[in-house]
DNA sequence: TCGCAGGTGGTCG
DNA sequence: CGACCACCTGCG
């Protein structure tokens, strides 16, 4: 993988098992737009870019352009944030072994990367996704970092903004929250927000260095935070790789694929986790792709 | 009009 | 501990 500044964007050449629609689309972030030219637009941690990807040869993969980003951008954040490190060829072979079924899925979502988002962004974004629509998570979201967050400076004719840190939520009332649409959901983010602000983050650091259960538990004293929300929080902000979220696509492509229950989330878990191990993560978010695009 | 959408908290047996 | 069910809002 080499890097190389042009103008204001980065170019990354021989990135491998990377497509925009599969990374940007795949359910785990609310933050990036696709535009007419198939690139995504989006903020993360307070950094605005356009990324967009061009496939090459099978063997060198093809190459990665991220505007508005300088090369210490690059290294500092967006390297790490789209996980380029991680060899995911190994990844599919390994969870693919002997699994015609997961072959399929990953071939289906092959260019699917797992992002290494923002802790506390994730716990917020997720609790909002309770009982939603993805349009509506992102407008919810959008809307939250426009009346709350720190402008991000202008990009491409707009005012970008930061997502909120948790002591501007946490001052807020529910009133205050009303045009942000949340619903019920408003005073899980309050309490929420109080709660993480109160220590700082420091609960949310140490659930990263838990076991899964345990960290589980831990994300679970959140209000609004129930077994599927934890567990993507544990997979997309704190990047556990052992979890294995189960929505209601993962019910039913688990049913339909392996033969589960649909309301069987337990046997469900369990197999994912002792089959796939620490790889679990990356396995649910092909068969979450796949169920998405095929059912 | 009404059910449903990336679930969860509260309540009850 | 497991099985219900109400819940904001927007959309078809």
């Amino acid at each position: 993988m080499r890097a190389e500044q042009q103008g204001n964007c980065i170019i990354v050449y021989d990135v491998k098992d990377f497509d925009a629609d599969h990374v940007f689309d795949c359910g785990q972030c609310f933050r990036w737009n696709r535009e007419e030219d198939g690139s995504y637009t989006g903020v993360a941690s307070g950094r605005s870019a356009n990324i967009s990807f061009v496939a090459g040869n099978f063997q060198d993969g093809g190459t990665l352009r991220i505007d508005n980003c300088t090369l210490e951008d690059f290294r500092d954040f967006w390297c790490g944030y789209l996980d380029l490190g991680r060899d995911y060829g190994e990844i599919k072979r390994r969870i693919t072994e002997n699994d015609s079924v997961m072959r399929k899925a990953a071939e289906f979502g092959s260019g699917i990367r797992l992002l290494r988002q923002d802790p506390w962004e994730t716990v917020i974004s997720f609790i909002i996704s309770q009982n939603s629509n993805i349009p509506r998570i992102k407008k919810c979201i959008e809307k939250l970092c426009t009346m709350f967050g720190d402008p991000a400076g202008e990009y491409r004719g707009e005012m970008r903004y930061a997502f909120p840190r948790p002591e501007q939520l946490a001052c807020l009332t529910r009133d205050d929250l009303a045009p942000v649409k949340l619903g019920y959901r408003d005073k899980y983010i309050l309490s929420t927000a109080a709660d993480v602000a109160r220590d700082g983050g420091a609960s949310l650091a140490a659930a990263a260095g838990m076991n899964h259960d345990d960290a589980q538990k831990e994300i679970r004293k959140l209000k609004g935070v129930g077994p599927k929300v934890a567990d993507c929080i544990l997979l997309f902000g704190l990047h556990k790789y052992d979890s294995f979220p189960l929505d209601v696509w993962m019910k039913k492509i688990m049913n339909k694929l392996y033969g589960f229950d649909e309301d069987d989330t337990r046997g469900m878990d369990a197999y994912a986790r002792s089959r796939y191990g620490e790889l679990s993560g990356f396995a649910q978010q092909y068969l979450y792709y796949y169920a998405r695009f095929n059912l």
